[in-house]
DNA sequence: ATTTAGGTGTACCGATCTGTTCAGTTACAT
DNA sequence: ATGTAACTGAACAGATCGGTACACCTAAAT
């Protein structure tokens, strides 16, 4: 009756997934981690690959959600909202454990287009894509298309930054880029 | 006398590495793709972290010289290679086997900061943001270090969206965005 | 009191992993 | 022709991989 057991699953495999990677993490090494059992895993999902699946359902859910809520609660106007994107952009980068975007990584393991890991990420970006278009419409954006995707390469750009370390202030820096093309698609006055 | 084996050996597993994946690629797989035999291979590199490494460091000479050539042959006034940045990236975007950038999966699979082949792929960076730094020098920027940081943002942002498919035209959209801020940076009169 | 569903623990399977060993081969320099 | 250095091929070691089998445990519903 209870799935607890699978959500607690699924929860603790994120973490490890998140900081070790998919490959590099054994089924063994998560019966460690989780303290659940290999037979009780392979219950709850026939391969290591369905397992991972669910793992990225539920970081696509949990993110967005966090983001986007995140961005609705300043409750600001929908031009602030889209610079705003990049100070929970920093956040994110500030909290202790981060290790980049799991969907990036993901693709990066799952290579593979077809594979459904690899298109369940490009769909969460899909996913915030569309959000941010959203703000850009609202915000009156000239090219709200082009103004989203731009921000969103912007906000992709930075998590890769942050990730590999090579820029001291990837999210400051992306915050003013967004302004000014912000500026540019959204005349002030 | 011969390190053409070496060299060979280098330039095919990069080959495989970047279509597959690092930890998805075994040593054995290595051997039928390269026809080389294990014994040399470990003759060459002790472990297949040195054999990684070595791939790095050869991807990021060929890669950089590549990048900064072909930016160089156009001979175009500086602040106008810093939007050819763009057209370049696309020109790889279209090359066939395009699989977005090595180093960026390299970071994603070694995760660990301190892990060399991490420490290399952040090196790569910083090499390339320091290129555009001197171009954004040269362009006249005011603020030169941080348009070349936002350039580059804007630059991994678009190979990001180029692995993962989720925009329709990256470096598209990089150039437009970068030609706005080139020119908050270096008004053009 | 007993059934039933979900969970545990451990041993195990065959395949694959990185890395080694070793006898034989090729090619070139003297 | 003989020595030498690089390379091959195949077998092998020990560990780990994803996944299975099976006996047992627990708790709640009947």
């Amino acid at each position: 009756m209870r799935p607890s057991k699978r959500d607690e699953l699924v929860r603790k495999s994120l973490a490890v997934f998140y900081r070790d990677g998919f490959h590099a993490t054994g089924m063994d090494t998560l019966v460690a981690e989780t303290g659940i059992s290999k037979t009780t895993m392979f219950k709850h999902f026939r391969t290591k690959d369905d397992l991972i699946l669910a793992v990225l359902r539920y970081r696509d859910e949990t993110f967005r959600n966090w983001f986007l809520r995140r961005l609705d609660e300043r409750d600001l106007p929908p031009r602030q909202k889209l610079l705003a994107i990049f100070d929970i952009l920093r956040e994110w980068f500030e909290e202790s454990g981060f290790r980049g975007c799991m969907f990036i990584k993901a693709s990066a393991e799952f290579q593979d287009p077809a594979h459904p890991a690899h298109a369940q990420s490009s769909e969460h970006k899909r996913l915030l894509l569309s959000a941010f278009r959203s703000l850009a419409e609202k915000a009156g954006a000239s090219r709200p298309d082009l103004l989203a995707r731009q921000l969103l390469l912007l906000k992709e750009g930075a998590i890769v930054a942050a990730q590999m370390g090579f820029d001291p202030d990837p999210s400051g820096a992306a915050r003013d880029a967004a302004s000014v093309l912000i500026e540019a698609h959204i005349p002030n006055t």
